[in-house]
DNA sequence: AAACTTTACGAAAGTGCTTTCGTAAAATAA
DNA sequence: TTATTTTACGAAAGCACTTTCGTAAAGTTT
């Protein structure tokens, strides 16, 4: 491999020179920097950040943890999305991206490590003792979905789109509206029933404790059985909002399955906008998350905690609604 | 940071002796061996993978590659699976996974900069000349879906899945099956239309070019038009194997747009089992990809490759036939 | 012209680790 | 016992960079 003493020795200066040269100092001369430059482009020559890492105590290098017990992984749609817009963004400010995982020492150490100069947890799950110990180091972190004391949060406007939800299905003259609620293990999962609630009140309708079913995971199956508990209600909802579109798709099951139909008996509403969402029978009507937005800001706040900027410990990113066929006006 | 100059002075020891006892050298004593790993634990000592790397000219690092114009990214169900099942295995190994991107330098260069053991790369273009200089460059590659020269190739066995499928649906007592297939610039394009040939033959079946029409994308959209063009046809197709999910659901809207249903009138089978798959309505028949197998197939066989081991150069691995609602016997 | 400042560069120390090689001491063989 | 081998360890060089600081030479100011 091709080092900066070679290059110094045909540019006829010292690797010093090189080097400020390659870091772009300018108290090297125009024609010296040519001269280098020109050399480094006929040799190939490429930086080796291992030496460089060591002798700066700076990685160039995000590292990406996720919790494994939680079996969300690359192939979660929310996640890949945000994490794919993150990555992009990292690399365009000039950092690689590279995963930790927590075998053998843990998060932390391996942070340690790889000497990464920040961490995006995509999916926290605080009963993980090596995530807390991650959290609570002074390595700069961001995450999203999970707070955590100090740790910068970019996530969905979960409890305004909520809101939305509920103005939408009341727009379309439903007053029977049903909320189908995520775990409340999860601030989505709470946040959403909370804007569930506050938009029944905003609208002047009824809040009632039986039109809320709770799925206990972000499931289809969940989605499934928390909508037949409310089919078995004397006076079922004739909208329901679903905290995601999986359970939204096996709430549009259960409401088959009672021989009714979406949404001509009862208009179904999700969250997320995944990919099922405009490929389903009916399509669903959905709040789609900003993936890109989400995954970008956390980049730029993570880059700038990194350089001891300011930056909001909260950003809350809206949602749009998308209209499609699950829903419809009630007459 | 807690280096190995202080561990070796609170041990008494030189700081060869700590390498050697961290790296599990057999020329230090037991007993100094433990005396040292109590103060590493004490200290919480970690290594620093930039030194050792520029000491050893191993990173441990694997890259992972893919081509950023194509827009599949994490987000593609098939290859984010066979990533997730990757990256596992090589951690397993040992490995740490980063993302290696072509910003600036090119693929090549960067995996020379951040001096990468070996490199995945996951969705190839061979019309991209960077992704080329890698593929003739001396570093340990793997790929999957994209055959190149020397590089080990590990993917789904498309033409006995193909094969199967006619097989399957002939034993459903169709007979005039059509193909949807996909680009024929794919190798996977390829090889399904090729074992859909195979397959017709093997149950003597007439093999008709009309019962051929070509999705250019692996999307719906191609699905559907190709499937309204079969649908032109006088005689049209009791069975369709489509070149993949995606453009499967596209058939069968198709279908439904032609006032026939799915598989009343025309069974449908995909290929890839993606989530999708079983939430559509019908429910998709198709062939599951192996995800995890193919992923740990190209970890191991990319890890013997950077020990120069030997290693197969062609690996196919086996397809699932998943049967759900979207085929049925014909009366 | 003298005094001062700026510019352009290099020597060398430092970054944290690995590994070779040398060498005492201990173990074994003769 | 002496000769030989083995064991256990350390000194030091090397890995490819960065960065401080020193210093000539050139430029600027009085």
């Amino acid at each position: 491999m091709i080092d900066m003493k070679q290059v110094a020795k045909l540019a006829g200066v010292s690797v010093a020179t090189v080097s400020k040269t390659i870091n772009n100092y300018r108290e090297v001369s125009d024609e010296t920097k040519a001269k280098i430059m020109k050399i480094v482009d006929e040799l190939g020559y490429v930086q080796n950040s291992s030496a460089r890492a060591l002798s700066t105590k700076r990685s160039n290098l995000i590292g990406i943890v996720y919790s494994e017990h939680l079996h969300i992984g690359l192939e979660h749609y929310f996640f890949s999305g945000v994490l794919e817009a993150f990555k992009k963004e990292v690399e365009n400010l000039g950092y690689d991206v590279v995963f930790i995982n927590g075998r053998d020492i843990g998060y932390l150490k391996k942070c340690r490590v790889r000497g990464v100069d920040g961490v995006f947890v995509v999916t926290a799950e605080t009963s993980d003792k090596g995530l807390v110990d991650l959290f609570n180091a002074d390595i700069p972190c961001v995450t999203t979905d999970t707070p955590w004391n100090k740790i910068p949060l970019v996530y969905s406007d979960n409890v305004q789109s909520s809101i939305d939800a509920v103005k939408y299905l009341h727009g379309l003259n439903h007053t029977r509206i049903a909320h189908i609620a995520g775990p409340q293990t999860s601030i989505s999962g709470r946040e959403r029933l909370e804007g569930y609630r506050t938009g029944m009140k905003h609208e002047n309708l009824p809040y009632d404790p039986n039109m809320v079913a709770y799925a206990n995971e972000y499931d289809s199956t969940s989605g499934y059985n928390a909508m037949k508990s409310l089919l078995e209600h004397p006076n079922p909802p004739s909208a329901v909002y679903v905290v995601c579109d999986l359970s939204a798709v096996g709430a549009i099951k259960a409401i088959r399955d009672a021989n009714m139909r979406a949404p001509r008996d009862i208009s179904i509403m999700g969250f997320d906008d995944i990919q099922l969402a405009s490929h389903t029978v009916p399509s669903l009507t959905t709040l789609r998350q900003d993936r890109d937005s989400i995954g970008r800001t956390l980049a730029c706040t993570l880059i700038k905690l990194i350089n001891k900027e300011e930056v909001d410990l909260v950003t809350k990113i809206p949602c749009q609604l998308i209209e499609r066929e699950s829903t419809k006006v009630k007459k």
